[in-house]
DNA sequence: TCATGTGTTACAGTTAATGTAACATATATT
DNA sequence: AATATATGTTACATTAACTGTAACACATGA
C-alpha cells in the first residue's frame, strides 16, 4: 500500500471504531463495513496499537477499540505510526558519485527540499484530529 | 520515473544548460555530464520545450538551450511541464460504491486534503527559480 | 547528400504493489 | 479444561509499475 492509501484506510477503520465504540470490533467486521481487506486492517491496527491509538483484545468477542477520544487522536501520529519507510515517495536518483559533483549537488538540494515539504505536510496533519474528520465526513 | 526523480533530473539538465550556454547541448552531452539516460532526457526536455523553458534545434550541431534566463524559470513550471498525471502519488483506494457511504466520504476527504497539499507544494516551488538553485548548488 | 540530433515508441528485465491465504499465539466463553 | 474466536505475522502468487535501453522515423545543419 502506498502511504496515502494506508493513511486513508487507517482513518476509515478509526472512524468506524469511533462510531461503534460500545464494544470491540473485529477486523472482519471493520473490513465488511469499510471494504478494506481484513488482513491489511490487522497490520495497520497492530501498528496503531503500538503507539496506543487503539487497544486490542484477543479471543472471542475481542477486537479493536479506540484508546483515546477522537479529539486526542491526530492525523500526524496516525501517519507516523503506520509509515515505516517515511516520506511521501519523494525520492531522488541514486547518482553514482563518479560523476561530476553538479549532479550530486542537485540531488542534495532536492533531498533537502523534499524533507522540508515532508515537515510541512506533517505540520498540516498535526492540526487535524480524528474528531474533525468525523465531523467533516458525517453523513447526517 | 517518479515525479520527484523527473524533477531532479530535469533540473540537472537545466543547470548544465545554464552553465554551458554558449552553444546548444545534445542529449548525449547532457547525459554524459549528468549521468541521466539520454533517451529520458530527450523526453523531459521535449516536455520543457513545449512550455518554452528550453528551445531545441535539430540536425548537426543542434541540441537544447535555455529559452529564458535562469531568473525567469520557476521550479513550479518545470514540475507542471514534466508531470502529466499530476500529484505526488497521493492516491486513495478506488472504493467500490456499493459499500457504505462512510468509506466514500473518507476518500473524498483525503482527495481534498491531498489536493490542498499539492497546492502547498506548488506554492513552495513557485518561489524557487533555476537561478536560486544554481546558486545553492554552486561548487565554487 | 549525409551525418547528426530530436521526438517518440517499444520492449525486456526488474522491482514494487496487491490481494489472499495460512498459521501460531492468545484469550473470552461455555 | 475444551473450544471457538480473534489478533499478529509471514508467505506467496498475481498483477501492475518502473527502469534502462534500443530502435527508428523525421528534421536539419553542414
Amino acid at each position: 500500500m502506498s502511504a496515502s492509501t494506508k493513511l486513508s484506510n487507517s482513518v476509515k477503520a478509526l472512524c468506524f471504531l469511533a462510531r461503534n465504540s460500545s464494544e470491540p470490533q473485529s477486523s472482519a467486521t471493520i473490513s465488511h463495513h469499510t471494504g478494506v481487506n481484513a488482513s491489511k486492517l490487522r497490520k495497520l491496527l497492530a501498528d496503531l496499537a503500538k503507539i496506543k491509538v487503539v487497544n486490542t483484545t484477543k479471543g472471542a468477542s475481542g477486537g479493536y477499540f479506540l484508546a483515546r477520544p477522537p479529539e486526542k487522536i491526530h492525523l500526524q501520529e496516525i501517519y507516523c505510526g503506520i509509515e515505516d519507510r517515511k516520506a511521501f515517495h519523494l525520492d531522488v536518483t541514486h547518482t553514482d558519485l563518479t560523476k561530476s559533483g553538479e549532479a550530486a549537488a542537485v540531488n542534495a538540494y532536492f533531498l533537502k527540499l523534499f524533507s522540508e515539504i515532508q515537515v510541512d505536510i506533517e505540520d498540516k496533519m498535526r492540526t487535524l484530529t480524528l474528531a474533525s474528520i468525523l465531523e467533516a465526513t458525517a453523513s447526517n
